[in-house]
DNA sequence: GAGTTTGAAACT
DNA sequence: CAGTTTCAAACTC
């Protein structure tokens, strides 16, 4: 089974990556008691998670025994027991059931059990739950890859799969190899390659706090080297190929308390790379209840893409055990094969994490709910295609943490205190679309607004799912933002803020934010065609000049269709078009090539130039002088440096003019105040003005009578208004009323 | 701001 | 796949 995609799993952030706990198993059969107890060395993996601190993390490995499931860890005093690894052979599912479990659990499965999928794939699964949780990871075929059977696990090199779950508080750094290192004590096989998928629980002093389930690294049943999947990566392409024959992967993860669950799962990408995750939370004492989610998220283009359960492409399901199940509608999205869906329960907010120095974003999908909702499904629409596969929805709180969108220019927002019960505009259950998300994600200040859970917003008619941009998570998450590093719980405003504050690729928060997107202008397409950038680049219109935009909330159908045909045309529509190589490197090029003809694509008609990249051989223009060597090219560059140099010089002589402007009015303030030095105009009054003209008059009439010559008459004039101005200066600083004498 | 140019997207 | 049309951004005046 593939939850994430190894391709991303390398990009994703350490801090998603990093699984202190891992239990590894090179290959324990499900029969194998013996081999299962060979595999745990330690009963107890305090996995830090997050914002808690763990001094000693250990390895969780009795969940991979079948004669001893029970798993206990200490973590704040709280103990917590992990119930035994329970496989499903048949379906490839592996469950993780506490000793303890529920009365709701399902007892049929004998406890203990080890995990190998029948290509190979094994997954290394670390519990420390709660008492009577139950964690299903149910396994699809796919991995039926050549050569790949269960019976050359062992000869063959293997992906592992690392889900641990438990009250991890703290993320560390922890390196793959250590969890290789850590997996070899009890493993066999040296030549595994190991992706680790992380469902870090986090313990809480209160059993009713959340709990958080982040996935973070997937095994790929194909056997790719990080070097592949890197590749991979770039194309940002998920597709699914479940055969026909390959039976459904799930994932079910039930937490039998009641709190608030996340989950970070990182995007898919390659064929058979199928994330599924179930997360249920069940009230103690009460009915074991879970979701069945067919999550199939890939990263496509910006897009998450969930693989429809189709009986010839059976879909990798993320289940969360949900009594009882009910089918769930689906929306095929890029194919016949696909899906993009996000599932979300009745009350989910939607949450954008942001990990610092991560490529991804991660949306995390909150149950609005606090409580436990015993037996409350919400409602649920039947799919003809996705009857054949249940799926519930967790009423309970759960958190999903999803990476949806490579982070090129990622963009962070000051996240506001989550609240513990998010507004929900829909009352339904319903998978939901998560869109093509932008490379930068826009902050839209009139959607700051929306509460947790806006997401769910009416409007997406019978289609169960939500076109949701990333910049539109993002301004969810300016309402309702939890990070991965937070705390247990509904992090608080300090935390939160704390953390959403950190610099972030270079862009901090303000600047990320504030960034301004420019608005559309269209007029006929509706804003759902590619046509309008705010579309193509998977975000609302917001405070555009467009007319009759379809590209909003409202209409979501429409949207969610125009999406659909998009991807119909071109799976990659939403890729982005340029690589992701870094900047000035030679491999960041346009993905199809500009097609320009008389622009000499020197201009912004041209999307190699306006991307800064130049023309490559995957361009067919014309007269291109977007090359290296062009000399109309470095003339441009020229005339562009030497714009910029000045536009600089000249911000530069602003800002010092307005400083010292700014000085001057602060050193003369004082004066004004005070009198002495004041500027002219607080005491040339009228009154003095008038006073000195009558002295000037006065000088006047005097020269007449002594029958002076003009000359004279004005040098007396003059020579007294002379005085004059000696006595206002005089008086300036002594009166506020300077007389004038003459 | 109106009109033109341009090239990608959409369509046939 | 190629040619044409549509569309909105870029550009010019």
């Amino acid at each position: 089974m593939d939850v994430v995609s190894p391709e991303l799993n390398i990009l994703l952030p350490d801090e998603i990556m990093d699984t202190e706990a891992i239990v590894m198993d090179d290959d324990p059969p499900a029969e194998s008691p013996a081999a299962s107890g060979q595999s745990q060395p330690s009963d107890d993996a305090p996995i830090p998670m997050e914002t808690d601190v763990l001094a000693v993390p250990e390895i969780v490995t009795s969940t991979l025994t079948s004669t001893t499931p029970k798993t206990t860890t200490s973590l704040g005093g709280v103990s917590l027991t992990s119930g035994g690894l329970q496989k499903l052979s048949a379906n490839h599912q592996i469950i993780l059931n506490k000793v303890a479990s529920s009365p709701g659990a399902d007892t049929t499965r004998s406890p203990g059990t080890t995990t190998i999928t029948p290509g190979g794939q094994k997954f290394m699964v670390t519990a420390i739950g709660k008492s009577g949780q139950s964690i299903v990871l149910q396994l699809p075929h796919t991995g039926s890859k050549p050569g790949s059977g269960q019976g050359e696990a062992k000869a063959n090199p293997q992906h592992f799969k690392v889900l641990t779950i438990g009250g991890r508080t703290d993320l560390k750094p922890v390196m793959v190899g250590q969890a290789v290192s850590s997996a070899s004590q009890i493993s066999t096989l040296q030549a595994q390659q190991l992706k680790t998928v992380q469902i870090a629980k986090k313990t809480q002093v209160s059993s009713a706090g959340p709990i958080k389930f982040i996935i973070t690294k997937a095994v790929n049943n194909k056997g790719l080297t990080a070097q592949t999947s890197v590749s991979n990566v770039i194309t940002g392409r998920v597709l699914s190929t479940s055969s026909p024959v390959t039976p459904p992967r799930t994932i079910t993860l039930s937490e039998t308390l009641s709190s608030n669950s996340k989950i970070a799962i990182s995007p898919l990408k390659s064929p058979s790379k199928l994330t599924m995750v179930s997360v249920a939370s069940q009230v103690p004492n009460s009915p074991q209840k879970s979701v069945s989610l067919p999550l199939n998220m890939a990263h496509l283009g910006q897009q998450i893409l969930v693989q429809q359960s189709t009986a010839t492409s059976p879909a990798k399901v993320v289940s969360i055990n949900h009594q009882p199940m009910k089918p769930v509608q689906t929306v095929t999205v890029g194919g016949p094969q696909f899906k993009t869906i996000f599932p979300l329960s009745t009350s989910s907010n939607v949450q954008q994490i942001q990990v610092p120095g991560s490529r991804f974003h991660y949306v995390r999908l909150v149950t609005a709910t606090t409580g436990s909702s015993t037996g409350q499904a919400g409602s649920h629409c039947t799919n003809s295609s996705m009857t054949a596969k249940p799926m519930v929805v967790n009423t309970a709180q759960v958190r999903m943490s999803v990476p949806i969108i490579p982070a090129q220019t990622m963009k962070q927002v000051v996240p506001k205190p989550l609240t513990s019960s998010g507004q929900v505009l829909t009352t339904q259950t319903q998978q939901r679309l998560i869109m093509p998300a932008t490379p930068l994600p826009q902050i839209q200040p009139n959607l700051t607004n929306l509460p947790p859970g806006t997401m769910l917003a009416p409007g997406s008619g019978n289609m169960g799912y939500t076109v949701l941009p990333a910049h539109y998570v993002t301004q969810l998450q300016q309402s309702a933002y939890v990070t991965l590093a937070s705390s247990s719980g509904f992090p608080t405003p300090t935390g939160i803020q704390t953390q959403a504050r950190l610099p972030l690729n270079g862009l901090s928060t303000s600047d990320a934010a504030s960034r301004p997107r420019k608005p559309c202008n269209c007029n006929k397409s509706q804003c759902l065609k590619l046509y309008c950038d705010c579309f193509a680049n998977g975000e609302f219109c917001q405070s555009c000049n467009c007319t009759n935009c379809f590209n909003n909330l409202e209409h979501e159908t429409e949207r969610a269709k125009a999406i659909k045909a998009c991807l119909d045309r071109n799976p990659e529509a939403f890729k982005p078009k340029i690589g992701k190589g870094k900047e000035g490197e030679s491999d960041r090029r346009h993905s199809k090539g500009c097609n320009c003809k008389r622009s000499g694509c020197l201009k912004n008609y041209c999307e190699c130039y306006e991307a800064k990249i130049m023309c490559s051989s995957t361009c067919k223009c014309v007269g291109c002088k977007n090359f290296e060597e062009s000399p109309e090219r470095k003339t441009l560059m020229h005339l562009a440096d030497a714009a910029e140099v000045r536009v600089q010089q000249q911000t530069a002589a602003k800002t010092k003019l307005s400083s010292q402007i700014s000085d001057l009015f602060t050193r003369t303030t004082p004066a004004i105040t005070s009198g002495g030095g004041r500027m002219p105009f607080t005491f040339v009054t009228k009154e003095v003005a008038e006073a000195t003209c009558e002295c000037l008059l006065e000088q006047a009439e005097q020269a007449e009578l002594i029958q002076q010559p003009q000359a004279t008459a004005e040098r007396m004039i003059l020579e007294e208004f002379g005085r004059c101005l000696m006595r206002i200066i005089s008086s300036a600083g002594k009166t506020d009323c300077p007389s004038i004498n003459c």
